[in-house]
DNA sequence: ATTTATAGTGTATAATTGACACAATTAAAT
DNA sequence: ATTTAATTGTGTCAATTATACACTATAAAT
């Protein structure tokens, strides 16, 4: 059997931006670290690539360390390879891109890893390259979130309209219009009507919708305009 | 100064999926092996990351190493990682996806290197997990063409609107009405005439265009339809 | 009963898309 | 020289979709 003798070894990380969605703003879960290095600062959660576990695992291991939930909606985002990123060694990160129901979490995981739900616009400071790689997740969350029903994932398994829309303006920063926001959403097909109404409203309350997760994958292009529809990539 | 002591070091390779036009079908550069392991069979064209080398500048030289060119298009495109992806050792590859003008590469960089450019419906079978970086990279094409303008990545300086559809056409595999999709491509704004007709026709010449590429960046996000336009990610 | 806040639906206009037809250009064949 | 075949360039109409905007309904507090 080959082997490659010459060839150098290198750290491999994994970094994980979780995105939750309290029902106002886009928060991101980050820890306070307790240990070495860049002890005190804040960072992502992340870890090292164990020697016999595939990266998909590596980030579901860490994801699940820190939230206790497993199959959660979890995509590699980007490699952070540059040479000095981490001052202590040369390190490549794999950062994995992950969208979580908020009170799902389990609180003490939480607590126990020093970690926190902070809102993007209030992130602190964040050690070696972590900044870029969440800026890198906010532009793919609002890419991704235009092309394809994602957001469903920030919300619990009953949400109505309205809190749909608030989690729209939130990833955009925008407000946008309740009248043509609901029709286009209705119009895709994802949303089966519960029957129920939300019930911590003080004003009129608002119909409970859950996905249609059959219809979910079939409908996970819904949209873009270059190409007709029997070409779009599934 | 820190250090991770205990952490397990792997070998990081960078393979590259590197796609070319030549007027007619999508073409992939691929290798014949002369070295080892895996002798003689088909592959992508890869290498190990450099101990003081960043991921991107890895990429380039891989790139320019088999087809003599610098600044092409290239972007990241995933990592694998399964653990026995290489049965000779624990090794995980970035792949790059890379556009290329197929008539602009070094013919004789090529072949020093065993490489041919193969038609996408006629590649042989290829060495570990490269199948699967092919198709994911087939799926990346479609999908970013229809979303952003990098087609052009994959035609020469001068195009005609006909030589742009039968790219298209080659990308998604089928017809697209003439008079439509010329009215679309005007309409975005990015082609410059250039007064210029070509020149091999045997019928009707077609006029040839250029890439704006003032606009080009402005209008890189040209479709989607779900976020007002000012709200895409940039 | 009135007020306040939020939810749900409708409509008119503009813009875009998709299907389709015809005229213009070039070189080769007659 | 004229015809033919192949290809390029442009126009139009109908259907669809997007945008802007206004009214009605519900729930709880006063």
């Amino acid at each position: 059997m080959y082997s490659y003798p010459l060839s150098s070894r290198i750290l491999l990380a994994i970094d994980c931006i979780i995105f939750g969605f309290d029902g106002k703003d886009i928060k991101l879960l980050l820890i306070k670290r307790n240990f070495e290095p860049e002890m005190g600062k804040w960072s992502l959660m992340g870890g090292f690539l164990k020697e016999e576990e595939d990266l998909e695992a590596g980030a579901s291991r860490i994801l699940f360390d820190l939230t206790g939930l497993k199959d959660v909606y979890v995509e590699q985002l980007e490699v952070f390879g540059k040479v000095n990123r981490d001052p202590a060694e040369r390190t490549v990160s794999v950062v994995f891109f992950a969208l979580i129901q908020i009170e799902e979490h389990d609180a003490e995981a939480v607590r126990s890893h020093n970690a926190s739900w902070i809102s993007l616009d209030k992130r602190p400071q964040l050690i070696f390259d972590h900044e870029q790689m969440v800026m890198r997740a906010i532009e793919h969350l609002r890419y991704k979130a235009a092309l394809h029903p994602i957001g469903f994932e920030l919300l619990p398994e009953f949400f109505s309209i309205p809190q749909l829309q608030k989690l729209y303006e939130a990833i955009y920063n925008t407000p946008l219009d309740r009248r043509n926001f609901s029709r286009k959403l209705l119009s895709t097909g994802l949303l089966i009507d519960t029957g129920h109404k939300s019930s911590n409203s003080t004003t009129k309350k608002a119909t409970l919708y859950k996905l249609d997760t059959v219809r979910y994958k079939e409908k996970f292009h819904a949209f873009w305009n270059f190409m007709p529809d029997s070409m779009k990539p599934v």
